[in-house]
DNA sequence: GCGACGCGTTCGAAAGATTCGAACGCGACC
DNA sequence: GGTCGCGTTCGAATCTTTCGAACGCGTCGC
């Protein structure tokens, strides 16, 4: 660990009130003592932070155990309203899921990390995993490999590096160099293309929205079942509207700048 | 301050970090020293936090500020999707919003308040100020005082204590014994007026949630203009497509209770 | 009706992390 | 070239967190 020796440690008291947050996150629910035991903090550490949290109304107790807050509610839709594209956007992802019927999605670069933003889903049943407010890895989405096209060299080796190319699925690229290359081909296209790269059978295509300098800030993807999301309609006829539903975006963006 | 004397004190190093994230929400894009002026914690004490809270994701860092990370957008509806009649309710408030064209509100009672989970538009172009993840209090709203009419009599008593009746309008109800009334009659008919008690102008129908053993733990609003929303549209029509949307909601959560 | 179990709560002492204030670096602006 | 704004770093003092053990209370089983 290189983060020990640094000289500006982090606050570990927070730090360990965030562990039990994402701990509850992942299982709603828990007890004080299925915390203790997942945690590796003292039971009473652990319940003053629990008394903590609750007088914050981060944290609520019901039917003996504990569950985040609808509090994390008020903080999450105040973060996503400040993305500075999310109101075009979602216009734009619902023009886009009515006249496709597919689904789209409206995505924020945070970090090296792409964030669900918002959804619409046409009138395709398809269930899928994904939900708002998950993370996903840049280089597994067609929105992600978008952005990751229009970075700077830097920050794209920077990302790679930290977060390296973790495999989903067979076709997912895990090659470094493999990626360069088809970040190349997205350039010259203004799109990428996503051929179940995450999940088996789910295609999608994908196109950055881009600030005033240019640098990615986000992105938007039309998916749908490999078995329809094919051919022509996937190579043209998805893009031309992506596109334009991009541009549009670009245009308020340019206007509504500060 | 009584707080001070108790023996099991809460995590202050933890309520510094909430303060500080209360504060990035009320003032997004706030700097170092910003944060110094309004917080009275030191300048490096306060640097520390940011660095933490950064380092996990919390906030971030643009364009000289701190705003809060789009992680809590995953805290929040990860939240959000665990209250138990959220899915259902969206789908009543979708169906109650198509067939009205008014704007249509799931709330859920958490703690003293009630908080917005979703909302569905119609096609009245009324903008409110009203957005998902906010706090109400519960007597100034259609839905929160449903929800108040069913409480039992202890925990009624003690969330009026707690927060007492703050007016918002001229005809917010703020005297107890006269929201007491108003509750009967609420329990005689089964849902809730709100005639401008909460914005001037803003009428509105509201029906509550209950569990299985009768506790009110949400509810659902349909408001519009005064002007327009009035009259047996009001007092006859929307309570009966109302009451028609809380029926099956209850029906769904007889069946799918754990 | 008695004992054990699960769960949250409380306590005091020890140790360790947070806090503070001052100083430094860096860029932008005048 | 000086100053302002902003983030960053440092070391010492102290205040708070942390720990483990014990307590209270309801529930289940016998």
């Amino acid at each position: 660990m290189d983060d020990t020796s640094r000289s500006n440690r982090p606050v570990t008291t927070t730090e360990s009130s965030i562990r039990i947050l994402e701990q509850l996150k992942q299982n709603p629910g828990g007890t004080l003592d299925e915390l203790t035991d997942e945690l590796d903090l003292a039971r009473s550490t652990i319940h003053r932070h629990l008394l903590t949290l609750e007088d914050n109304d981060l944290l609520v107790r019901e039917d003996g155990g504990f569950y985040l807050g609808l509090r994390f509610l008020d903080f999450g839709i105040s973060a996503r309203n400040r993305v500075p594209f999310f109101d075009v956007g979602r216009r734009q992802v619902d023009r886009l899921a009515e006249e496709t019927g597919e689904k789209v999605w409206l995505v924020a670069k945070e970090g090296d990390f792409s964030v669900h933003l918002y959804k619409a889903s046409g009138d395709s049943p398809l269930r899928t995993s994904a939900r708002v407010g998950q993370r996903r890895y840049l280089h597994q989405l067609a929105a992600g490999k978008a952005i990751l096209a229009y970075l700077d060299e830097e920050e794209f080796r920077a990302i790679i590096d930290r977060q390296g190319l973790l495999r989903m699925t067979d076709h997912t690229i895990t090659d470094a160099d493999a990626l360069r290359e088809e970040l190349e081909a997205i350039r010259d296209r203004g799109y990428a293309f996503n051929t179940g790269e995450s999940i088996e059978g789910l295609n999608a295509v994908g196109a950055p929205i881009r600030n005033d300098e240019g640098t990615p800030i986000g992105g938007i993807s039309i998916s749908g079942p490999a078995n329809r999301v094919k051919g022509d309609y996937l190579k043209d006829e998805l893009p031309d509207k992506l596109l334009a539903a991009i541009d549009e975006i670009h245009i308020n963006l340019r206007y509504s700048s500060t």
